[in-house]
DNA sequence: CTCCTTGATAAGCTTGTGCATATCATGTGC
DNA sequence: GCACATGATATGCACAAGCTTATCAAGGAG
């Protein structure tokens, strides 16, 4: 084995850091944490019921309910319920749901786009790639 | 820019279940996860003052107090008041204490690995670069 | 039709943690 | 010597998050 710190060690603090960084971001368009990951994910991810939403994404199937609420509120998001079973409630984004999305995205990653042009071309090459493969494996293969 | 999604939004979830992933390793070895934090750090870095150590692992001052009491108690660690200060309690390992940083490590590191396997060579070398580079800017230099 | 399950929602409990305050011992500047 | 700053510590507040339970609406199996 290499001598390397541990990857949890460095990934944390990094992670914290740029949630950290990105906060004032997220304020100055008017979203918390939550609803920005809530809209980054509804536009990839079609999702058929708020229990599913919640678990993919890690929240709290009770606690996200306020979090839509005052999406919907705002006309961020759309919930309606399922035709085929009405118990469900569709989730999509509303056009002015994914202008914001854009706008905050974009935001974002212009900062981003600063703390990688610190890295060598290889290093960020390599980073973004293995973030990618990291990132698309199931939660239980993650060791 | 590059297409890509967020930074965060990738290292976040990442992180998240690789902490998860190590907590049972650090249960098999009698640590919480701050308790580990406090032994990799004093490893690393001589630290002069609690107050220095909780800031530089991102703990609160106040709340570290349990955790040194018990390390302390376990003989893990050693508080001395620094004799220049005696204020101040110089903090180190106990041979004790850096016998389980290693084991732990060891063991925590040997998962990782498993994971780092999962990725090509060139994003593998690259992430770790990465890393490194990311790691050690200094907090107020994240973005 | 009846029983059981599932989805959304509300409410409460508990834990972790960031933050503020207070206290006591010790140092330092004047 | 005295006023003030600093370090460790205890305590209490507030809030976010995970977990549990209960309720209601709707669907499905028998």
């Amino acid at each position: 084995m290499t001598d390397r710190p541990d990857l949890a060690a460095m990934l944390q603090p990094l992670s914290r850091a740029l949630v950290d960084a990105e906060r004032p971001v997220l304020d100055e368009h008017g979203l918390t944490m939550w609803a920005y990951i809530v809209l980054l994910h509804l536009d990839d991810h079609p999702t058929r019921t708020q229990a599913a939403l919640a678990e993919s994404i890690r929240a709290d199937k009770t606690r996200i309910i306020t979090v839509l609420d005052d999406l919907q509120d705002r006309g961020l998001i759309a919930r309606e319920p399922d035709p085929a079973d009405r118990r469900a409630r569709l989730l999509s984004l509303t056009p002015a749901g994914r202008a914001l999305r854009d706008r905050t995205q974009a935001a974002i990653q212009r900062k981003e786009e600063r703390l990688l042009a610190r890295l060598p071309a290889h290093a960020r090459q390599g980073f973004l790639d293995a973030l990618r493969v990291l990132s698309a494996l199931p939660r239980d293969e993650i060791i």
